[in-house]
DNA sequence: TTATTAAACAGGAATCATTCTTATTTAGTA
DNA sequence: TACTAAATAAGAATGATTCCTGTTTAATAA
């Protein structure tokens, strides 16, 4: 529950600095999100905050959590802003993700097929495959972006 | 668009074993699915088996797609079988994703921090970020599986 | 080959997440 | 304190996915 400082601040300097209000619904969302070590969805985090701002709305949290994201304060997890995606490529390999458009993009890669993966992880669960996700800029995203 | 015979049998073995009705419609979404090399979602794969099959329904699709995945035959991208989620961990980590129930567990790992992108991934794009994706069961779905 | 039956199907309705629209409110500024 | 562009709330709209129900079919055995 309890937020460092110092990501507060960082939160706020980033709004005032790229001309975004700060409202008191957008600082009750960043405090909930950041202040979870879980991957909530938005319905989640919208339950969660309404029990403090009980007129917030669902849209708002919506709007708010993709801001977040653009300032680079949160990130998203699965392939951007899209829908599910199915792979029939059975043999080892690895994604390129474009955090703008979505795209997926098959690569493979012999050192990253027997990565090691830590002692640590054992103790959440058992491990059937490892891939890499790399997360940037597709080619055609970045000659928009040069605009 | 050409598909290997032995990745039919493979299917085709694999449906009988399981007691799975080998259909019309079950081939040639399979067909479809496992002849492509981007990552279809379900709707493209409709459209495109529906040119052969005219009469074939989305729930048709989306029903043979999860039987599929069960099978081990095809996975899909992105938290499985859920929702879009948010990520405010803004420290390196990496995740274990379980394809049972699509919890996601942050871990940390140095050697996964430092990972040499391969050249190939240059003609994609640029790469900002790479983490690392483990799949499997985790503790919870582990114990589940074993009645 | 034909009859039987449980499984699978098509089509449409229902659900659920997400986004859009519009009238109202508010943060930042003068 | 007044002004204005930006942000909000509420509900409607959209779009993906799943459910429901009556019909068809693959697999099996006579």
């Amino acid at each position: 529950m309890s937020l460092p400082e110092t990501e507060l601040a960082v939160f706020m300097e980033r709004l005032r600095e790229s001309g975004i209000k700060l409202t008191h619904q957008r600082m009750e969302i960043f405090k909930e999100v950041a202040s979870r070590m879980d991957h909530p969805d938005a319905a989640s985090v919208y339950e969660r905050v309404r029990e403090r701002v009980p007129t917030i709305s669902l849209d708002t949290v919506y709007r708010t959590l993709w801001m977040l994201k653009e300032a680079g304060l949160i990130t998203t997890l699965g392939p951007a802003h899209d829908r599910l995606r199915f792979d029939a490529n059975t043999a080892p390999h690895h994604h390129f993700v474009c955090t703008i458009c979505g795209k997926t993009e098959d690569f493979y890669c012999d050192a990253f097929n027997s990565l090691n993966v830590p002692q640590e992880v054992n103790a959440i669960g058992v491990v059937e495959r490892a891939q890499v996700e790399l997360r940037g800029l597709c080619n055609a995203c970045a000659k928009e972006e040069t605009k």
